[in-house]
DNA sequence: CTTGACTCTCCCCCGGCGGGAGGGTGTAAA
DNA sequence: TTTACACCCTCCCGCCGGGGGAGAGTCAAG
């Protein structure tokens, strides 16, 4: 019959913890004075204690030891909880690597080059989004403007409305300057028919992409570039499909500044 | 002019999290209509959350985050953060991987001999604390018994009251069975004049110690000590000091049964 | 003008306790 | 036997980064 200061004195768990134990039935006192309230523990409760804190050292949640010790769990079961566990922590600590490459990739960044920080780039997943769809090889990348006149004006004539800004997708994976590979694709909600070249389509998900956003005129696009194919090198990524650019706030009806452009540029990748 | 719903679409961030960068001053919209409540972004809002996501992605926290944006920071200190982090992630990678090493160590013990899972081995830091001690060398350790008599004895006509139960130090770090040197303790509040060769004296703190509680008899302490020597090996530590037994329930006034014996062994380690 | 899709605020929830307020108890010394 | 004082109790709030949902108000298209 201990209480339950001397018991965590003893333990070297503190009271609270003792009384949270209590609460969520993990170890309760053997004893408990129906109207002072006190705790009264025995030593034979250490042996379970020292076992809640060797499970919980080991990285499992109250809950699942409460399971373990309540069911009187067999050497096989543990063994599997065991397997389990090992498994995920191996990617906990996998994913703490990452991260600390992560980290370290963005320190030599800055020791590089100062300029290049500008650029914050994201992994994001991308969705499927049904689109109108216009394709064209084009001869140099400022052509793209007639394909956005076409495009929204035949859905303007057929009534589709737009859900979002277009985009520009960019089929060569390799760098050229001329007979570019080239669409542009409007996100709509239902399909329509097709026409003047333009036609609905299926942009398919991405499950993993390097996203940065840049601001400004397209002319000086290349320094993002060179930043996101960077960070997805040191970050130990490839490329993995066709760049898409969307152009958030670009050129429309009426005069607008090109230093207002706002673009964000997306690369599916995957892990080199 | 972006509603939310369209800005977290945009962003792929969800309306929740971006009510909550509002909420903490993380990110604001650029306008918030005073009777309706609904909050208005901008696209040139994009890099700042860019930004955030790309620093919490490195694993700073949002206060921290605020901190960098808000107080426009240079890149040396974005440096000196990033270097604190680096050496932060590295001891949590570090941690990460201990763990995983315990687990693993606690399936080849499982698969070896299942016996030994009758012990749960945790590591726990032990204070200093002032003592009445005796120290004598033993041909055998059932001689304990008598160093117990005599400090016992001379403390109660002292009339020194002991704080909690006795503890056996064994200071031979290496195994024998003979010429044991051996202390006996018992925790107390003060000092006092020593006689009988009881006398006061501090018990050092030890920062690391590996502990098992051991049920029964003491003829069958080998077992706990396999288990624990095992533990302590297997887990890539090795010994650092005397081993400690904590007498927590054994033979006292009055017939005691050895089968009710409870014991806490604890023995100082470092990493190996 | 009506619908239906958005949006708002407010409150509770997650894990594993720590800190503290306000009030009752146990026990050893005087 | 009283009294001090250490100890114990319950209840509530806080953390971190939001998720889930209730109930009520708002915006834009047809």
């Amino acid at each position: 019959m201990i209480k339950i200061g001397d018991f965590s004195k003893l333990s070297k768990v503190s009271v609270k913890t003792l009384r949270y134990y209590d609460e969520t039935g993990l170890l309760s006192p053997i004893e408990t004075d129906r109207s002072s309230g006190y705790r009264y523990y025995s030593l034979d409760q250490l042996p379970r204690l020292n076992r809640i804190l060797a499970l919980k050292d080991l990285g499992f949640s109250l809950e699942q030891i409460a399971q373990a010790l309540e069911s009187g769990i067999t050497l096989e079961q543990l063994r599997g909880m065991l397997r389990l566990k090992q498994a995920e922590q191996q990617q906990r600590v996998h994913d703490e690597q990452e991260r600390l490459l992560r980290v370290e990739a963005r320190l030599r960044q800055i020791e590089m080059e100062a300029d290049v920080s500008k650029y914050d780039v994201v992994i994001k997943k991308l969705d499927t989004q049904k689109v109108a769809s216009i394709r064209k090889t084009l001869d140099t990348p400022r052509d793209i403007g007639g394909m956005f006149e076409t495009i929204f004006g035949y859905l303007g004539r057929k009534g589709v409305r737009p859900l979002g800004p277009p985009s520009g997708i960019w089929h060569d994976l390799e760098y050229k300057d001329k007979d570019l590979d080239t669409e542009v694709v409007v996100p709509i909600a239902q399909s329509f028919t097709p026409g003047d070249g333009v036609q609905p389509a299926d942009l398919p998900a991405v499950p993993a992409a390097a996203c940065t956003i840049h601001q400004g005129a397209y002319e000086d696009f290349s320094q993002a570039y060179t930043a996101i194919m960077g960070w997805i090198t040191t970050n130990g990524y490839r490329m993995a499909g066709p760049c898409r650019e969307i152009y958030l706030r670009g050129p429309g009806p009426g005069p607008t500044d090109p230093n207002t452009y706002i673009t964000e540029i997306q690369i599916p990748v995957e892990k080199a």
